[in-house]
DNA sequence: GCCCAATCAGGCTA
DNA sequence: CTAGCCTGATTGGG
């Protein structure tokens, strides 16, 4: 019930006899309060339908079909990795105007950590006590390699440009700007991923390159939008076009590019809307993320701090006001309109970073006015979440719970089925129906070569003690991936080259070097389930990152050509890297291919990647990872996530088309039902 | 239209 | 690890 201390069980009070004030102009509703109506549907009360109601379901009559269907696909879009020759190539090959030195901005560079998510966890446990905890300053930055400023720059240019394109971004109609659909959402928001982890890769390794950054966030989302490519601008009372409950982003300015909410930094967005008479704020969006004392009795209530009155060094105390956001938040209550919240909670394995979760619509049922510390006063205005809609923050409640140990979690038939073989437990569910569980295999988390199946690269370890750094020209490692590190820290793939070159045993950086992801095994927390038709599936009880590596496919390396004879029932737990892949067919044009004919059973061992199926819109992808052992060097598959993907959603990934034909005739009827679902797979 | 203030970021340092 | 400083970007409002 009443939430206590905080809570004023007077209810709303007169503002106006407490603070200084502008009048509430009109308190009659715009729109009757619909609460006890019989309106039928999820969402009694919404849209508050008028003028200013754009929300809601949509049709889209003006996206083309086919280019939709091709885009959603996010696999054959992904722009070529720039060449290498474009880092050395002379100014003068260039007629770009914004090459150049003269165009710096003169801001020195400051030191920075090696990703752009805080403090590594490099550094630490390093033979070199000397090194300390990271690699920092003038000498670090005279081991950077020399870079051509110019060329560089062109190469930021060029890689947008690529994005744009690949996306279909570059020119947006002015209605597609305005307002979205899910499928432009998603293609907004995959190719600023994309571009600012490019952005962040090529700034960490060169120092002073024109249109640097350390806040690869604030300039990729400004230079996208400067070009026009954002969706949703338009701003609307209730749902966003294109984002679902539950959805997650990891940076406010992801939210501001699909218009889910505006304001850089602040937390209530709000909108004007013309009355006949006057013009009135109402809110849209609300962000809850510490700032503030918010709280709430439990997941679907929220008791939310108005902006405005801080209290300052000099002991000056502010109070709130009731105007800007405050304002937007009473007309909203007296009018009952429904307001989206996106509640931020902490990024745990980042430490500083911060997860948005949209946390769908919800009502304000009553405002009052409470003192903060410091003493200033502070508006609170209480929001109940309107019913029907999917679950989101309540089940990050929820897995909090699992993970505790806490909570009931029905279905679990194994807590972990690798029996200790990964480095986190791996659960076992089924809430559908009475499987026990996929047929008998063994769980191991490496591939397994029979033959030695080596490929003749030359591979000379690196000697860099404290883990390899990014821009160090004289690391082997780093040259082998084009001068950069293919990862950041937190194991996310910062660009797409068609080979990740890991550091192997013959390098002497430790194992927690940034270039060492797919061989340490899994970050999130993993769990098989019983799907409701496809068998088994597997889901992550973390929230996932875009580009964050998942998982390898391990297993027993196969005869490729042996792959025709096998039965049906193998071809189950069969990986084939012949297959052609949409990723694979767009990054090389159809003439970079994995290296040698990779098949990979696990059929009778293999780890979880086995239970990963098959989607036509996958929101997984994989890459091919080398790795040296001793002298000879060994191809992995690593699998890793194309956009960020919340909790409890079922990865999968895009089987690609068998080359033979006789393989090709063994379609099965696909499932996944998405929107472009092309209705079967092999 | 220009400028500026306000703001529940996010990186970096002490 | 946390508090605080610093740069930063959008948008509303004067």
């Amino acid at each position: 019930m009443d939430r206590g201390s905080n809570y004023n069980p007077t209810g709303p009070i007169d503002k106006s006899r407490v603070l200084d004030v502008k009048p509430l102009r009109s308190l009659k509703p715009i729109f009757s309060p619909q609460m006890g109506s019989s309106q039928t549907g999820p969402f009694p009360g919404v849209p508050p339908t008028g003028p200013f109601a754009p929300g809601g379901p949509s049709f889209f009559p003006f996206a083309s079909g086919n280019e939709s269907q091709r885009a959603s696909g996010f696999a054959n879009v992904i722009p070529s990795p720039v060449p290498l020759n474009s880092f050395r190539t002379p100014d003068t090959q260039y007629s770009n105007g914004n090459a150049g030195p003269s165009k710096t901005r003169g801001r020195p560079r400051k030191g920075r950590t090696e990703d752009d998510y805080g403090a590594s966890d490099l550094g630490e446990n390093l033979d070199d006590p000397s090194s300390g905890r990271k690699q920092r300053g003038s000498s670090h930055k005279r081991a950077k390699g020399p870079a051509n400023l110019s060329s560089v720059q062109v190469s930021i240019d060029d890689t947008l440009d690529q994005f744009l394109r690949a996306f279909k971004l570059t020119a947006l109609e002015s209605h597609q700007q305005a307002d979205g659909n899910k499928e432009l959402v998603a293609r907004v928001l995959l190719t600023y991923n994309l571009f600012r982890r490019r952005l962040f890769q090529i700034c960490e390794a060169k120092e002073d390159i024109p249109g640097g950054t350390n806040r690869p966030d604030l300039k990729a989302a400004t230079t996208l939008m400067n070009k026009g490519a954002r969706t949703n601008s338009t701003k609307r009372v209730g749902p966003v076009p294109g984002v679902e409950v539950g959805d997650i982003f990891f940076f406010r300015m992801e939210m501001c590019m699909v218009g889910m909410h505006a304001p850089t930094m602040a937390g209530i967005d709000y909108m004007t809307v013309k009355l006949s008479a006057d013009d009135e704020p109402v809110a849209v969006s609300v962000v809850s993320s510490g700032g503030y004392e918010d709280d709430g009795e439990d997941g679907d209530v929220l008791i939310y701090s108005g902006q405005g009155g801080v209290q300052r060094k000099d002991g000056q105390i502010f109070d709130q006001k009731l105007e800007r956001g405050n304002l937007a938040l009473e007309k909203s209550l007296h009018r009952a309109n429904v307001v989206r919240v996106i509640r931020g909670v902490k990024d745990v394995p980042n430490g500083t970073g911060k997860i948005y979760i949209y946390d769908g619509l919800y009502k304000i049922h009553e405002s009052w006015v409470d003192k903060g510390k410091g003493g200033c006063s502070v508006f609170k205005y209480k929001f109940v979440r309107v019913p029907g809609q999917p679950e989101a923050f309540t089940l990050w409640k929820s897995i909090e719970h699992w993970k505790a140990g806490s909570g009931t979690r029905i279905g679990v038939i194994l807590p972990d089925l690798t029996s200790g073989e990964e480095t986190l437990p791996v659960s076992l569910v089924n809430d559908i129906d009475d499987e026990k569980g996929p047929a008998y295999f063994t769980y191991s988390s490496t591939l397994k070569y029979d033959k030695p199946f080596d490929l003749p690269v030359p591979s000379s370890g690196c000697a860099c003690h404290g883990g390899c750094q990014a821009g160090d020209a004289n690391c082997p490692c780093v040259q082998r991936n084009e001068g950069f590190l293919p990862y950041n820290s937190l194991g996310v793939v910062l660009n797409y080259n068609s080979l990740i070159h890991e550091c192997g045993s013959s390098c002497l950086c430790p194992p927690n070097c940034r270039n060492r992801v797919s061989q340490a095994g899994l970050k999130v927390r993993l769990e098989v389930f019983r799907t409701k038709d496809k068998g088994w599936g597997l889901r992550s009880w973390d929230p996932i990152r875009s580009g964050m590596f998942i998982c390898q496919y391990a297993g027993d390396v196969i005869d490729a050509s042996s792959i025709m004879d096998l039965g049906s029932e193998h071809e189950e737990y069969i990986f084939d890297a012949t297959r052609a892949y949409p990723s694979l067919d767009y990054t090389s044009n159809g003439s970079a291919e994995v290296p040698f004919p990779l098949v990979i059973s696990a059929k009778n061992t293999g780890n979880v990647a086995r239970f990963i199926n098959h989607s036509c819109s996958p929101n997984v992808f994989w890459q091919p990872v080398l790795r040296d052992s001793g002298d000879k060097t060994y191809l992995h598959v690593g699998f890793y996530s194309i956009g960020h993907i919340p909790p409890m959603q079922e990865l999968a990934f895009d089987y690609g088309i068998p080359k033979s034909d006789r393989a090709a005739l063994r379609r099965k009827r696909c499932l996944c039902g998405s929107l472009n679902c092309k209705g079967y797979f092999y």
